[in-house]
DNA sequence: GCCAACGTTGGC
DNA sequence: GCCAACGTTGGC
């Protein structure tokens, strides 16, 4: 079992919605190799991630989600009214792929950027990390199990 | 809005 | 295959 973090504007795509749907949602316009590549190799059914609210006020963690089912093509690269549209993208649709990831859980609380560069144990995770831009990256579990043993969430 | 840091592109 | 230029991310 793997542990990951996942990164969206809530503008664009919230935990809310992904609350709202019900149901496993897409995650959609990763053009990013490193992450496609976690997408591809790494990443396995039932994976946990933590949903992180970027370019937001605040910024950090607001809950939990699953990953669902196996890597497959992103239909967005073909769709040319897309944000997503890539139109040098190789038609078997292996440039870029995604995953389904369902709702589990929302924090009481946002665990912001903040407070997480001041918590033992979190000085070497990927999301507070100086430059670090992937949108997706791998989470140990000894940081998982930190996080989720933090007060009021 | 600024800008540091990093990923990608493309000329050579 | 190198690397400069460019584009993007994302915190502040």
């Amino acid at each position: 079992m793997n542990y990951w973090l996942f990164k969206s504007e809530p503008e664009t795509y919230s935990i809310d919605d992904l609350a709202r749907a019900g149901k496993p949602a897409m995650w959609e316009g990763c053009r990013n190799y490193t992450v496609r590549n976690f997408f591809r190799d790494t990443m396995a059914d039932g994976d946990m991630a933590f949903f992180y609210h970027s370019v937001a006020d605040p910024t950090g963690i607001v809950g939990t989600m699953r990953i669902v089912g196996d890597a497959y093509p992103d239909p967005t690269q073909f769709d040319p009214v897309s944000d997503y549209y890539d139109e040098k993208a190789p038609k078997d649709g292996s440039r870029w792929i995604l995953r389904d990831v369902e709702f589990v859980s929302k924090f009481k609380r946002c665990i912001t950027l903040a407070e997480l560069r001041t918590i033992p144990g979190l000085e070497d995770m990927f999301v507070v990390r100086k430059g670090q831009r992937l949108s997706v990256m791998p989470v140990t579990k000894e940081e998982w199990d930190i996080v989720r043993s933090l007060p009021r969430i």
